[in-house]
DNA sequence: ACAAGGATACCT
DNA sequence: GGTATCCTTGTC
C-alpha cells in the first residue's frame, strides 16, 4: 500500500526540502479497525529560531520542547481558541523545525484537517509511527513541478517583512490533485 | 468584516 | 495575577 515513512528521513536541516517532499505523501489516521488516507497537498516550513514565524523563535519553552527534539514526531498546538495545528517536527535534534500540514485532498485548511481526522495534543511529541495511529507513507506518488506553487505562509504577518515574505509554502493546485487520483486509483501512475 | 475561544508568553 | 496575541474558521 505503501512504503511507511521514518524519522531519518525528516531528519536533514533542509526543512524547506521536506516540505515540498511532503506534497503527494498520504497521511494515514488509523483509529480501531478504521483507517483513513488522504495525500498531502498543502505545507509550509517552519524553520530554526532565526525564523520570526517560527514558534522557536521565542528559544525553548514548555510549548517548543517539541520542536527541539529529533524528527520524525507530530507537533500539535492549539490555537484561536478552537483549532489544532499538525506539524511534522524535522531536523536533528537540538535544531527547532517543523513542517505545518495545511491541507490534503479533500480538506483544505488546517484546523480542518485536525477535526477530520480527531488529532489533538495527546499526539503532540508522539513518533510519527503505524502505533501511534498516525503516520505518513511514500506511495510513489509524484506532481509535476508545474502544479506546484511556492508562496509566503498564512497569517505570520507578525514576524516582519523578511520572515513573512519567504516563499515556504507549497501547495499543489487543487485541479492538478484531482487528475493524478484518477489516475492513482486506475493503476495508471505510481507503482 | 468579525466573533468565537482557550492556551501561551510576557508583563506588572 | 492580568492581558495581548495567536501558523483559523464560519457566519455575518
Amino acid at each position: 500500500m505503501g512504503r511507511v515513512i521514518t524519522a531519518a528521513q525528516v531528519q536533514s536541516q533542509d526543512t524547506v526540502g521536506i516540505a515540498r517532499w511532503l506534497l503527494g505523501k498520504a497521511l494515514v489516521r488509523t483509529r480501531g479497525a478504521t483507517a483513513r488516507s488522504l495525500l498531502i497537498t498543502e505545507v509550509e516550513a517552519y524553520d530554526s529560531e532565526q525564523d520570526l514565524a517560527c514558534h522557536a523563535s521565542r528559544g525553548r519553552t514548555p510549548r517548543t520542547e517539541t520542536l527541539y527534539r529529533a524528527g520524525g514526531i507530530w507537533y500539535v498546538y492549539f490555537v484561536y481558541g478552537m483549532h489544532h495545528m499538525l506539524n511534522l517536527v524535522t531536523g536533528p535534534e537540538g535544531h527547532p523545525a517543523a513542517v505545518l500540514i495545511r491541507g490534503l485532498d479533500s480538506i483544505r485548511g488546517p484546523g480542518r484537517i485536525t477535526r477530520a481526522l480527531k488529532i489533538g495534543r495527546n499526539l503532540n511529541g508522539i513518533g510519527a509511527t503505524p502505533e501511534a495511529g498516525l503516520h505518513l507513507e511514500d506511495r510513489g506518488i509524484d506532481f509535476a513541478r508545474r502544479s506546484i506553487r511556492a508562496t509566503p505562509r498564512i497569517g505570520v504577518e507578525y514576524a516582519g517583512p523578511r520572515w513573512a515574505g519567504k516563499r515556504w509554502r507549497f501547495f499543489v493546485e487543487p485541479g492538478k490533485v484531482a487528475a493524478r487520483n484518477a489516475a492513482v486509483s486506475q493503476g495508471a501512475v505510481g507503482h
